[in-house]
RNA sequence: GUGGGUAUAGCUCAGUUGGCUAGAGCGCCAGAUUGUGGCUCUGGAGGUCAUGGGUUCAAUUCCCAUUAUCCACCCCA
Protein backbone atom coordinates (compact mmCIF):
# COMPACT_ATOMS: atom_id res chain seq x y z
CA UNK A 1 0.00 0.00 0.00
CA UNK A 2 1.75 3.55 -1.01
CA UNK A 3 1.29 5.61 1.85
CA UNK A 4 -1.04 8.38 0.34
CA UNK A 5 -0.69 11.58 3.16
CA UNK A 6 2.86 11.98 2.34
CA UNK A 7 4.66 13.86 -0.69
CA UNK A 8 6.86 12.29 -2.76
CA UNK A 9 10.19 12.00 -2.71
CA UNK A 10 11.89 15.10 -4.02
CA UNK A 11 9.05 16.55 -4.32
CA UNK A 12 7.60 19.61 -2.14
CA UNK A 13 4.61 21.68 -0.77
CA UNK A 14 4.91 25.38 -0.38
CA UNK A 15 2.77 26.53 2.23
CA UNK A 16 3.90 29.68 3.95
CA UNK A 17 6.38 30.83 0.92
CA UNK A 18 4.52 31.34 -1.66
CA UNK A 19 5.00 34.67 -1.93
CA UNK A 20 8.48 34.85 -2.43
CA UNK A 21 7.68 32.02 -5.90
CA UNK A 22 5.32 34.86 -6.98
CA UNK A 23 7.82 37.71 -6.40
CA UNK A 24 10.51 35.80 -7.85
CA UNK A 25 8.71 34.69 -10.76
CA UNK A 26 7.08 38.13 -11.91
CA UNK A 27 10.36 39.51 -11.62
CA UNK A 28 11.58 37.02 -13.70
CA UNK A 29 8.88 37.49 -16.06
CA UNK A 30 8.79 41.22 -16.11
CA UNK A 31 13.28 41.75 -16.04
CA UNK A 32 13.27 39.44 -19.47
CA UNK A 33 10.29 41.61 -20.86
CA UNK A 34 12.68 44.62 -20.90
CA UNK A 35 14.51 42.92 -22.96
CA UNK A 36 12.08 41.56 -25.29
CA UNK A 37 11.25 37.81 -24.16
CA UNK A 38 7.96 36.98 -24.10
CA UNK A 39 6.45 34.30 -22.06
CA UNK A 40 5.43 31.18 -23.44
CA UNK A 41 3.73 28.12 -21.87
CA UNK A 42 4.34 24.77 -23.38
CA UNK A 43 3.48 21.15 -22.38
CA UNK A 44 4.67 19.52 -19.32
CA UNK A 45 5.03 16.46 -20.86
CA UNK A 46 6.79 15.27 -24.25
CA UNK A 47 7.02 12.62 -26.85
CA UNK A 48 10.41 11.15 -25.61
CA UNK A 49 11.73 11.46 -28.67
CA UNK A 50 11.83 15.13 -28.16
CA UNK A 51 13.97 14.98 -25.33
CA UNK A 52 16.42 11.97 -26.54
CA UNK A 53 16.91 13.59 -29.38
CA UNK A 54 17.94 17.41 -28.03
CA UNK A 55 19.20 16.63 -24.66
CA UNK A 56 21.26 13.77 -26.24
CA UNK A 57 20.98 10.27 -25.91
CA UNK A 58 24.14 9.69 -24.46
CA UNK A 59 23.43 12.53 -21.41
CA UNK A 60 22.86 11.44 -18.20
CA UNK A 61 19.78 13.09 -17.96
CA UNK A 62 18.34 11.05 -20.96
CA UNK A 63 20.25 8.11 -19.72
CA UNK A 64 19.17 7.87 -15.88
CA UNK A 65 16.95 10.44 -14.66
CA UNK A 66 13.86 11.21 -16.92
CA UNK A 67 10.09 10.00 -15.89
CA UNK A 68 9.49 8.36 -18.91
CA UNK A 69 5.95 6.46 -19.11
CA UNK A 70 4.00 4.91 -21.73
CA UNK A 71 0.50 6.57 -21.94
CA UNK A 72 -3.19 4.52 -22.63
CA UNK A 73 -2.39 5.43 -26.04
CA UNK A 74 0.70 3.58 -26.14
CA UNK A 75 2.91 6.70 -26.65
CA UNK A 76 6.16 6.81 -25.04
CA UNK A 77 5.96 9.98 -22.94
CA UNK A 78 8.05 12.27 -20.92
CA UNK A 79 8.10 14.63 -18.01
CA UNK A 80 10.08 17.29 -19.10
CA UNK A 81 13.85 17.26 -17.76
CA UNK A 82 14.24 20.77 -19.08
CA UNK A 83 12.75 23.45 -20.96
CA UNK A 84 14.74 24.17 -24.24
CA UNK A 85 13.62 20.85 -26.20
CA UNK A 86 9.88 21.00 -25.57
CA UNK A 87 10.25 25.29 -26.73
CA UNK A 88 12.29 24.36 -29.93
CA UNK A 89 9.50 21.54 -30.82
CA UNK A 90 6.72 24.14 -30.37
CA UNK A 91 9.02 26.83 -32.58
CA UNK A 92 9.42 24.27 -35.18
CA UNK A 93 6.14 22.62 -34.53
CA UNK A 94 4.14 26.59 -35.11
CA UNK A 95 6.51 27.85 -37.78
CA UNK A 96 7.65 30.58 -35.71
CA UNK A 97 10.70 30.52 -36.84
CA UNK A 98 9.39 31.32 -40.17
CA UNK A 99 8.80 34.55 -38.87
CA UNK A 100 10.03 37.41 -38.27
CA UNK A 101 13.29 37.13 -36.10
CA UNK A 102 15.08 37.20 -33.35
CA UNK A 103 11.99 34.99 -31.79
CA UNK A 104 12.95 35.83 -27.97
CA UNK A 105 10.49 34.03 -25.87
CA UNK A 106 10.81 33.30 -21.63
CA UNK A 107 9.11 30.63 -19.95
CA UNK A 108 8.78 29.37 -16.12
CA UNK A 109 7.63 26.29 -14.33
CA UNK A 110 8.44 22.35 -13.28
CA UNK A 111 10.77 20.08 -14.73
CA UNK A 112 11.77 16.82 -13.60
CA UNK A 113 14.58 14.49 -12.83
CA UNK A 114 14.43 11.18 -10.79
CA UNK A 115 17.67 11.71 -9.07
CA UNK A 116 18.52 11.19 -5.60
CA UNK A 117 17.22 14.75 -4.02
CA UNK A 118 19.35 16.72 -1.88
CA UNK A 119 20.17 20.48 -0.80
CA UNK A 120 19.59 22.18 -4.18
CA UNK A 121 18.02 19.09 -6.08
CA UNK A 122 14.57 17.91 -5.76
CA UNK A 123 12.86 16.15 -8.27
CA UNK A 124 10.40 18.28 -9.43
CA UNK A 125 12.16 21.61 -9.54
CA UNK A 126 11.03 25.09 -11.17
CA UNK A 127 13.53 26.69 -14.17
CA UNK A 128 12.72 30.20 -15.45
CA UNK A 129 14.51 30.42 -18.89
CA UNK A 130 14.92 32.41 -21.95
CA UNK A 131 15.32 31.14 -25.77
CA UNK A 132 16.85 33.71 -28.53
CA UNK A 133 15.69 31.94 -32.42
CA UNK A 134 17.54 33.66 -35.24
CA UNK A 135 20.57 35.38 -33.92
CA UNK A 136 24.20 34.54 -34.79
CA UNK A 137 25.20 37.63 -33.43
CA UNK A 138 27.69 37.43 -30.60
CA UNK A 139 25.21 40.60 -29.25
CA UNK A 140 22.86 38.00 -28.88
CA UNK A 141 24.96 35.88 -26.49
CA UNK A 142 25.68 39.25 -24.62
CA UNK A 143 21.83 39.96 -24.47
CA UNK A 144 20.80 36.67 -22.79
CA UNK A 145 23.92 37.42 -20.12
CA UNK A 146 22.97 40.75 -19.46
CA UNK A 147 19.48 39.73 -18.63
CA UNK A 148 20.45 36.95 -16.39
CA UNK A 149 22.79 39.40 -14.57
CA UNK A 150 19.98 41.69 -14.41
CA UNK A 151 17.74 39.20 -12.96
CA UNK A 152 19.67 38.54 -10.24
CA UNK A 153 20.96 42.11 -9.56
CA UNK A 154 16.60 43.00 -9.66
CA UNK A 155 16.66 40.43 -7.10
CA UNK A 156 19.45 41.75 -4.99
CA UNK A 157 21.87 38.88 -5.48
CA UNK A 158 25.56 39.35 -4.98
CA UNK A 159 27.83 36.69 -4.81
CA UNK A 160 26.75 35.18 -7.98
CA UNK A 161 29.61 34.69 -10.20
CA UNK A 162 30.00 34.09 -14.18
CA UNK A 163 32.07 31.36 -15.54
CA UNK A 164 31.88 31.11 -19.55
CA UNK A 165 33.77 29.66 -22.36
CA UNK A 166 33.58 28.39 -25.52
CA UNK A 167 33.31 24.90 -26.99
CA UNK A 168 33.48 25.84 -30.16
CA UNK A 169 31.73 24.06 -33.53
CA UNK A 170 31.53 20.88 -34.55
CA UNK A 171 35.11 21.79 -36.93
CA UNK A 172 37.00 23.12 -34.58
CA UNK A 173 36.11 20.10 -32.25
CA UNK A 174 37.31 18.00 -34.52
CA UNK A 175 41.07 18.40 -34.26
CA UNK A 176 40.78 18.88 -30.22
CA UNK A 177 39.27 15.72 -29.84
CA UNK A 178 42.06 14.06 -31.09
CA UNK A 179 44.55 15.97 -29.26
CA UNK A 180 41.94 15.37 -26.32
CA UNK A 181 41.75 11.57 -26.60
CA UNK A 182 45.26 11.21 -27.73
CA UNK A 183 46.50 13.36 -23.96
CA UNK A 184 44.02 11.44 -21.29
CA UNK A 185 44.82 7.96 -22.80
CA UNK A 186 48.68 8.87 -22.31
CA UNK A 187 47.23 9.57 -18.93
CA UNK A 188 44.57 6.82 -18.63
CA UNK A 189 46.61 5.02 -15.88
CA UNK A 190 45.80 7.87 -13.48
CA UNK A 191 41.91 8.29 -14.67
CA UNK A 192 38.89 7.41 -12.69
CA UNK A 193 36.11 4.86 -13.69
CA UNK A 194 33.45 7.13 -14.97
CA UNK A 195 36.25 9.36 -17.25
CA UNK A 196 37.79 6.15 -18.19
CA UNK A 197 34.36 5.50 -19.52
CA UNK A 198 33.94 9.02 -20.56
CA UNK A 199 37.00 8.37 -22.79
CA UNK A 200 35.30 6.77 -25.42
CA UNK A 201 31.65 8.33 -25.04
CA UNK A 202 32.28 12.00 -24.74
CA UNK A 203 35.80 12.98 -23.48
CA UNK A 204 34.95 16.62 -22.97
CA UNK A 205 33.12 15.59 -19.89
CA UNK A 206 35.89 14.60 -18.22
CA UNK A 207 37.33 18.07 -18.25
CA UNK A 208 34.79 18.87 -15.25
CA UNK A 209 35.31 15.65 -13.39
CA UNK A 210 35.87 16.73 -9.65
CA UNK A 211 37.91 13.32 -8.64
CA UNK A 212 40.90 15.02 -7.59
CA UNK A 213 43.94 13.16 -9.60
CA UNK A 214 41.76 13.27 -12.49
CA UNK A 215 41.69 17.21 -11.86
CA UNK A 216 45.23 17.18 -12.09
CA UNK A 217 45.16 15.27 -15.16
CA UNK A 218 42.89 17.53 -16.85
CA UNK A 219 44.56 20.70 -15.56
CA UNK A 220 47.46 19.63 -18.24
CA UNK A 221 45.20 18.93 -21.04
CA UNK A 222 44.84 21.00 -24.22
CA UNK A 223 42.25 23.88 -24.07
CA UNK A 224 39.63 23.98 -26.74
CA UNK A 225 39.78 27.62 -26.59
CA UNK A 226 43.22 26.68 -28.06
CA UNK A 227 41.57 24.96 -31.23
CA UNK A 228 39.23 27.48 -32.37
CA UNK A 229 38.32 28.46 -35.83
CA UNK A 230 38.81 31.75 -36.82
CA UNK A 231 34.34 32.25 -36.85
CA UNK A 232 34.30 30.64 -33.46
CA UNK A 233 37.04 32.53 -32.16
CA UNK A 234 36.22 35.96 -33.39
CA UNK A 235 32.47 35.10 -32.11
CA UNK A 236 34.16 34.36 -28.69
CA UNK A 237 36.22 36.93 -28.45
CA UNK A 238 33.51 39.56 -29.39
CA UNK A 239 31.42 38.17 -26.44
CA UNK A 240 34.12 38.97 -24.15
CA UNK A 241 34.84 42.00 -25.34
CA UNK A 242 31.25 43.39 -25.12
CA UNK A 243 30.64 42.15 -22.05
CA UNK A 244 33.71 43.90 -20.76
CA UNK A 245 32.06 47.08 -22.44
CA UNK A 246 28.95 46.56 -20.44
CA UNK A 247 31.17 45.40 -16.99
CA UNK A 248 29.57 42.45 -16.49
CA UNK A 249 32.81 40.79 -15.02
CA UNK A 250 33.21 36.75 -15.87
CA UNK A 251 35.51 33.89 -15.26
CA UNK A 252 37.33 32.07 -18.28
CA UNK A 253 36.72 28.59 -17.52
CA UNK A 254 38.29 26.32 -20.30
CA UNK A 255 36.88 23.41 -18.21
CA UNK A 256 33.98 24.55 -18.63
CA UNK A 257 31.49 22.21 -20.87
CA UNK A 258 28.08 21.17 -20.04
CA UNK A 259 26.12 18.09 -20.10
CA UNK A 260 23.46 18.36 -22.37
CA UNK A 261 24.48 17.87 -26.22
CA UNK A 262 23.16 20.54 -27.67
CA UNK A 263 25.32 23.02 -26.95
CA UNK A 264 27.75 24.83 -29.82
CA UNK A 265 29.86 27.54 -29.02
CA UNK A 266 29.24 30.03 -26.31
CA UNK A 267 28.47 27.88 -22.69
CA UNK A 268 28.19 29.73 -19.62
CA UNK A 269 27.17 28.86 -15.68
CA UNK A 270 26.19 31.11 -12.91
CA UNK A 271 27.76 29.77 -9.42
CA UNK A 272 27.02 30.82 -5.62
CA UNK A 273 29.23 29.67 -3.34
CA UNK A 274 26.39 30.07 -0.88
CA UNK A 275 24.05 26.79 -1.83
CA UNK A 276 26.09 23.69 -0.88
CA UNK A 277 27.28 21.54 -3.71
CA UNK A 278 24.69 22.06 -5.75
CA UNK A 279 26.32 25.30 -6.53
CA UNK A 280 25.09 25.83 -10.41
CA UNK A 281 21.95 28.49 -9.86
CA UNK A 282 21.70 28.96 -13.83
CA UNK A 283 23.65 27.67 -17.24
CA UNK A 284 23.08 28.21 -20.87
CA UNK A 285 24.95 28.65 -24.06
CA UNK A 286 24.32 28.05 -27.31
CA UNK A 287 22.75 25.85 -29.82
CA UNK A 288 22.92 26.83 -32.89
CA UNK A 289 23.07 23.19 -34.77
CA UNK A 290 19.81 21.81 -32.42
CA UNK A 291 17.11 23.46 -34.70
CA UNK A 292 18.51 21.95 -37.94
CA UNK A 293 18.91 18.69 -35.93
CA UNK A 294 15.21 18.51 -35.27
CA UNK A 295 13.85 19.33 -38.49
CA UNK A 296 13.40 22.96 -38.61
CA UNK A 297 15.35 25.49 -40.78
CA UNK A 298 18.71 25.77 -40.07
CA UNK A 299 18.16 28.70 -37.39
CA UNK A 300 21.04 29.68 -34.68
CA UNK A 301 19.74 30.42 -30.96
CA UNK A 302 20.67 30.37 -27.51
CA UNK A 303 19.13 30.29 -24.29
CA UNK A 304 19.91 29.57 -20.29
CA UNK A 305 17.92 28.45 -17.63
CA UNK A 306 17.83 29.81 -13.72
CA UNK A 307 17.18 27.03 -10.99
CA UNK A 308 14.45 28.77 -8.94
CA UNK A 309 14.87 26.23 -5.94
CA UNK A 310 18.36 27.70 -5.82
CA UNK A 311 17.92 31.39 -6.56
CA UNK A 312 14.96 31.55 -3.68
CA UNK A 313 17.19 29.37 -1.23
CA UNK A 314 20.62 31.62 -2.08
CA UNK A 315 18.24 35.07 -1.26
CA UNK A 316 17.21 33.16 1.71
CA UNK A 317 20.59 32.41 2.84
CA UNK A 318 22.46 36.17 1.92
CA UNK A 319 19.24 38.01 3.71
CA UNK A 320 18.14 39.43 0.23
CA UNK A 321 14.47 41.06 1.09
CA UNK A 322 10.89 39.76 -0.19
CA UNK A 323 8.45 42.27 -0.44
CA UNK A 324 6.00 41.18 2.72
CA UNK A 325 2.80 39.69 1.63
CA UNK A 326 -0.58 42.21 1.86
CA UNK A 327 -1.86 42.30 5.01
CA UNK A 328 -5.60 42.44 5.65
CA UNK A 329 -7.38 45.67 5.74
CA UNK A 330 -10.42 45.73 8.21
CA UNK A 331 -11.74 42.61 9.95
CA UNK A 332 -15.62 43.03 10.54
CA UNK A 333 -16.41 41.21 14.27
CA UNK A 334 -19.93 40.59 14.61
CA UNK A 335 -21.73 40.29 18.01
CA UNK A 336 -25.20 38.30 17.52
CA UNK A 337 -27.07 37.46 14.24
CA UNK A 338 -28.44 40.64 13.09
CA UNK A 339 -24.76 41.96 13.49
CA UNK A 340 -23.36 38.88 11.46
CA UNK A 341 -25.51 39.98 8.70
CA UNK A 342 -25.01 43.31 8.70
CA UNK A 343 -21.24 41.87 9.05
CA UNK A 344 -21.66 40.03 5.56
CA UNK A 345 -23.18 43.15 3.68
CA UNK A 346 -20.11 45.15 4.95
CA UNK A 347 -17.36 42.65 4.09
CA UNK A 348 -18.78 42.38 0.05
CA UNK A 349 -19.20 46.10 0.16
CA UNK A 350 -15.48 46.77 1.38
CA UNK A 351 -14.17 43.60 -0.93
CA UNK A 352 -16.08 45.17 -4.11
CA UNK A 353 -13.82 48.57 -3.53
CA UNK A 354 -10.70 46.16 -3.61
CA UNK A 355 -10.45 46.00 0.09
CA UNK A 356 -8.71 42.66 1.71
CA UNK A 357 -11.99 42.32 4.11
CA UNK A 358 -12.90 39.42 6.35
CA UNK A 359 -15.23 38.69 9.09
CA UNK A 360 -16.02 35.74 10.79
CA UNK A 361 -16.47 32.18 10.23
CA UNK A 362 -16.00 30.55 13.22
CA UNK A 363 -18.96 31.90 15.67
CA UNK A 364 -16.42 33.03 18.36
CA UNK A 365 -16.09 35.55 20.58
CA UNK A 366 -15.38 39.05 20.42
CA UNK A 367 -11.88 39.01 22.24
CA UNK A 368 -11.09 35.44 20.11
CA UNK A 369 -12.17 37.34 17.18
CA UNK A 370 -9.61 40.28 17.94
CA UNK A 371 -6.83 37.78 18.55
CA UNK A 372 -7.49 36.41 14.79
CA UNK A 373 -7.79 39.72 13.90
CA UNK A 374 -4.12 40.87 14.83
CA UNK A 375 -2.97 37.56 14.28
CA UNK A 376 -3.44 38.03 10.07
CA UNK A 377 -1.88 41.52 10.36
CA UNK A 378 -5.52 43.29 9.85
CA UNK A 379 -5.00 47.28 9.74
CA UNK A 380 -8.37 47.93 11.03
CA UNK A 381 -11.30 46.15 13.22
CA UNK A 382 -14.42 47.19 13.71
CA UNK A 383 -16.68 45.02 16.13
CA UNK A 384 -20.56 45.13 15.24
CA UNK A 385 -22.92 44.59 18.37
CA UNK A 386 -26.68 44.93 18.53
CA UNK A 387 -25.71 49.08 19.76
CA UNK A 388 -24.09 49.76 16.47
CA UNK A 389 -26.70 47.72 13.82
CA UNK A 390 -29.40 49.40 16.08
CA UNK A 391 -27.57 52.86 15.80
CA UNK A 392 -26.40 52.74 12.54
CA UNK A 393 -22.28 53.19 13.45
CA UNK A 394 -19.57 51.95 15.23
CA UNK A 395 -16.11 52.71 15.93
CA UNK A 396 -13.38 51.60 13.73
CA UNK A 397 -10.29 50.19 15.38
CA UNK A 398 -6.53 51.30 14.20
CA UNK A 399 -5.38 47.96 15.21
CA UNK A 400 -1.58 49.40 15.70
CA UNK A 401 -2.46 52.24 17.89
CA UNK A 402 -5.38 51.23 19.44
CA UNK A 403 -6.54 54.21 18.47
CA UNK A 404 -10.55 54.51 17.30
CA UNK A 405 -12.76 56.76 15.11
CA UNK A 406 -17.04 57.03 15.53
CA UNK A 407 -18.12 56.06 11.97
CA UNK A 408 -21.47 55.82 10.53
CA UNK A 409 -21.98 52.42 8.88
CA UNK A 410 -22.61 53.97 5.53
CA UNK A 411 -21.15 55.64 3.09
CA UNK A 412 -19.06 57.87 5.55
CA UNK A 413 -17.20 54.74 6.30
CA UNK A 414 -16.39 53.48 2.93
CA UNK A 415 -15.40 57.26 2.21
CA UNK A 416 -12.99 57.18 5.37
CA UNK A 417 -11.35 53.89 3.62
CA UNK A 418 -10.87 55.41 0.27
CA UNK A 419 -9.40 58.28 2.28
CA UNK A 420 -7.23 55.89 4.11
CA UNK A 421 -5.74 54.35 1.03
CA UNK A 422 -5.15 57.57 -0.75
CA UNK A 423 -2.98 58.94 2.11
CA UNK A 424 -1.18 55.38 2.24
CA UNK A 425 -0.39 55.80 -1.65
CA UNK A 426 0.74 59.49 -1.28
CA UNK A 427 3.13 58.12 1.42
CA UNK A 428 4.68 55.25 -0.51
CA UNK A 429 5.32 57.56 -2.89
CA UNK A 430 6.85 60.07 -0.38
CA UNK A 431 8.95 57.35 0.93
CA UNK A 432 10.41 56.63 -2.50
CA UNK A 433 11.10 59.88 -3.40
CA UNK A 434 12.31 61.33 -0.20
CA UNK A 435 15.88 62.08 -0.41
CA UNK A 436 15.60 63.33 -3.48
CA UNK A 437 14.84 66.67 -5.11
CA UNK A 438 11.09 65.52 -5.38
CA UNK A 439 9.16 68.36 -3.36
CA UNK A 440 6.54 65.55 -2.12
CA UNK A 441 3.56 64.99 -1.59
CA UNK A 442 1.39 66.58 1.21
CA UNK A 443 2.72 65.12 4.50
CA UNK A 444 0.12 62.51 4.93
CA UNK A 445 -1.63 62.75 8.04
CA UNK A 446 -3.66 59.56 8.65
CA UNK A 447 -4.30 60.01 12.00
CA UNK A 448 -6.26 63.43 11.91
CA UNK A 449 -9.65 62.11 12.25
CA UNK A 450 -8.79 60.14 15.27
CA UNK A 451 -9.28 61.43 18.96
CA UNK A 452 -6.47 59.91 21.45
C1' G B 1 22.79 3.86 -8.30
C1' U B 2 26.92 4.54 -3.92
C1' G B 3 28.45 6.41 1.07
C1' G B 4 27.56 8.76 5.89
C1' G B 5 24.18 11.20 9.53
C1' U B 6 19.23 11.56 11.48
C1' A B 7 13.93 9.89 12.91
C1' U B 8 10.37 11.71 20.31
C1' A B 9 3.77 16.83 20.12
C1' G B 10 1.79 21.16 14.52
C1' C B 11 7.32 23.38 14.83
C1' U B 12 12.41 23.42 17.30
C1' C B 13 14.42 20.02 20.45
C1' A B 14 15.41 17.74 25.66
C1' G B 15 15.12 12.87 27.99
C1' U B 16 15.03 7.67 29.39
C1' U B 17 23.09 4.38 31.86
C1' G B 18 16.36 -0.60 29.67
C1' G B 19 11.62 0.23 34.72
C1' C B 20 5.85 4.44 37.49
C1' U B 21 1.47 8.61 33.97
C1' A B 22 7.52 10.56 28.07
C1' G B 23 8.94 16.58 28.95
C1' A B 24 10.23 21.99 27.63
C1' G B 25 9.89 26.31 24.54
C1' C B 26 7.06 28.08 20.57
C1' G B 27 2.29 27.41 18.21
C1' C B 28 -3.10 26.11 18.93
C1' C B 29 -7.77 26.45 22.20
C1' A B 30 -9.93 28.60 26.59
C1' G B 31 -10.15 31.57 31.14
C1' A B 32 -8.46 35.84 34.20
C1' U B 33 -11.18 40.68 31.19
C1' U B 34 -20.25 39.96 31.13
C1' G B 35 -18.45 43.45 23.90
C1' U B 36 -12.11 44.64 21.85
C1' G B 37 -6.03 42.07 19.86
C1' G B 38 -0.59 42.55 21.16
C1' C B 39 2.08 42.08 27.34
C1' U B 40 1.31 38.93 31.71
C1' C B 41 -0.67 34.85 34.53
C1' U B 42 -3.63 30.18 34.79
C1' G B 43 -5.63 25.94 32.59
C1' G B 44 -6.54 22.59 28.32
C1' A B 45 -6.08 19.78 23.82
C1' G B 46 -2.37 17.38 21.13
C1' G B 47 2.39 11.53 21.07
C1' U B 48 1.48 4.06 18.21
C1' C B 49 8.69 7.99 20.87
C1' A B 50 8.99 6.36 11.97
C1' U B 51 7.43 1.01 10.78
C1' G B 52 8.32 -4.32 11.39
C1' G B 53 10.96 -7.95 13.85
C1' G B 54 14.66 -9.62 17.69
C1' U B 55 17.04 -9.72 22.79
C1' U B 56 14.80 -9.08 27.81
C1' C B 57 10.78 -10.18 33.50
C1' A B 58 10.39 -5.29 31.07
C1' A B 59 12.23 -1.69 24.87
C1' U B 60 10.69 4.87 23.19
C1' U B 61 15.97 3.47 24.95
C1' C B 62 19.97 -2.16 22.95
C1' C B 63 20.34 -5.20 18.08
C1' C B 64 18.63 -6.18 12.92
C1' A B 65 15.73 -4.94 8.75
C1' U B 66 12.56 -1.56 6.22
C1' U B 67 10.89 3.27 5.12
C1' A B 68 11.45 8.40 5.24
C1' U B 69 14.60 12.50 5.55
C1' C B 70 19.30 15.35 5.42
C1' C B 71 24.28 15.86 3.47
C1' A B 72 27.87 14.23 -0.01
C1' C B 73 29.28 11.31 -4.57
C1' C B 74 27.13 11.28 -9.28
C1' C B 75 24.51 14.79 -12.29
C1' C B 76 22.80 19.56 -13.15
C1' A B 77 19.47 24.39 -12.72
Amino acid sequence: MEKTNQALKGTQDVLQDAYKWQYVERLAVETAALYGFREVRVPTFEYTEVFTGSVGESSDIVQKEMYTFQDKGGRSVTLRPEFTAGVVRAMIEHGEINGALPRKVCYAGSCFRQERPQKGRQREFHQFGVESFGPADPAADVEIIALAVAFFDVLGLEDVKLKINSIGCPECRKEYLVRLREYLFSHRAGLDGDSLNRLETNPMRILDSKVPSTIEIVAGAPKITDFLCGDCSRHFGSVLEQLDALEIVYELSPLLVRGLDYYTNTVFEFVSASIGAQDAIGGGGRYNLLVERRGGKPTPALGFAIGLERVIMLMEQTGALFPEGKKCDIYIAPIGDAASKKALELTAEFRSMGFWAETDLMNRSVKAQMKYANKIGAEYALVLGEREVEEGAASLKKMESGETVELKLGSELCEWFTQARLMSVKKELNDIFSGGDFDGFDEPDEDEDFQA
